[in-house]
DNA sequence: TGCATAAAGTCGCCTAGGTAACTAATTCCA
DNA sequence: TGGAATTAGTTACCTAGGCGACTTTATGCA
């Protein structure tokens, strides 16, 4: 059971350390990680509305859409509107953003290859098929929680 | 190589979501996970300072300074003076607090439980090792990255 | 068709954390 | 012993993200 907490704060801490560390090394670029993750999905996916790209980027629209803000002010990213449907707008990189976006790639596979450069095969391989159900799991709990506020909102408004 | 990179993405969206699904659990208590965090460690070092706290958290004294700030404000901590040094303030747990780390406990290590109720135990030993391999290699590089942050001041500085 | 509902974004408020500049107090050493 | 270096803490400014209220626009249904 103890051993069970201590894996939390692991993943915490190995999860801070790997964004700081790759903050760091690509500071000098004018990006964060959170920023950098946003073009990657936009580049996969040019055009995408704000609610998508919060969707894959598994956050809140409203944070989503601050993240966008800072792009744009950076000039990474252009919100277009969309000819039929007023209320979207749709996400495309800039020609800088796309010329980073490999740089960026390149220094996060770097950091990621260092930071497990004292595991081997099996070890990694293993470890990503661990974290895939764990995840699967969180986000089924979240899931169930979402239903469960949904539900005493019900009871609440029914009342 | 690729799979690399998805381990980043995986160990990130694991800490998020364990955070999230805290968080939602104990939205209640008037505590967020940081916060319960930092009031286990006041726990196993009542008088701390938030130099000492900021260490044992890994985080900057003026991150642990602000989550004190909360904390304080929430009467959960109370600042003393030192006698022997007027810079240190040492961090103690009001009775409330005590009382509800018990509460906070149960709760972090049920919802731990739960996300890894799909793991057998090695799979769950297991992952504790690589992630705690991983942590000691990220550490490390951080500490090259202040190394040679440091190193190139002192350049600035001797120019 | 018209009204209720849902969806897309924005905004304000909150916690969390990093970085850097700053003050006050202490320690170290020439 | 006196001045330099270090240490403790605060503060301001930044990104990041959750939550909820809100507006605007679409959609769906009676």
């Amino acid at each position: 059971m103890e051993d069970e907490r201590y894996f939390g704060f692991l993943v915490s801490d190995v999860a801070r350390l790997l964004r700081t560390e790759f903050d760091r090394r690509v500071r000098d670029f004018g990006l964060t990680r959170s920023q950098w993750l946003a073009l990657t999905r936009i580049y996969r996916q040019p055009g995408c509305t704000q609610s998508e790209l919060a969707e894959t980027m598994e956050m809140e629209k409203g944070s989503a859409g601050r993240l966008i803000d800072r792009l744009e002010k950076s000039r990474f990213v252009v919100r277009e509107a969309d000819p039929t449907d007023r209320r979207v707008k749709r996400i495309h990189l800039t020609a800088e953003a796309e010329a980073i976006e490999r740089t960026m790639r390149t220094i996060a596979l770097e950091t990621i290859h260092e930071a497990l450069s004292d595991l081997d095969e099996a070890e990694r391989d293993k470890a990503v098929e661990v974290l895939i159900t764990v995840k699967a799991r969180l986000q089924e709990m979240l899931q169930n929680s979402n239903q469960a506020a949904n539900a005493a909102d019900r009871q609440m408004a029914a009342q």
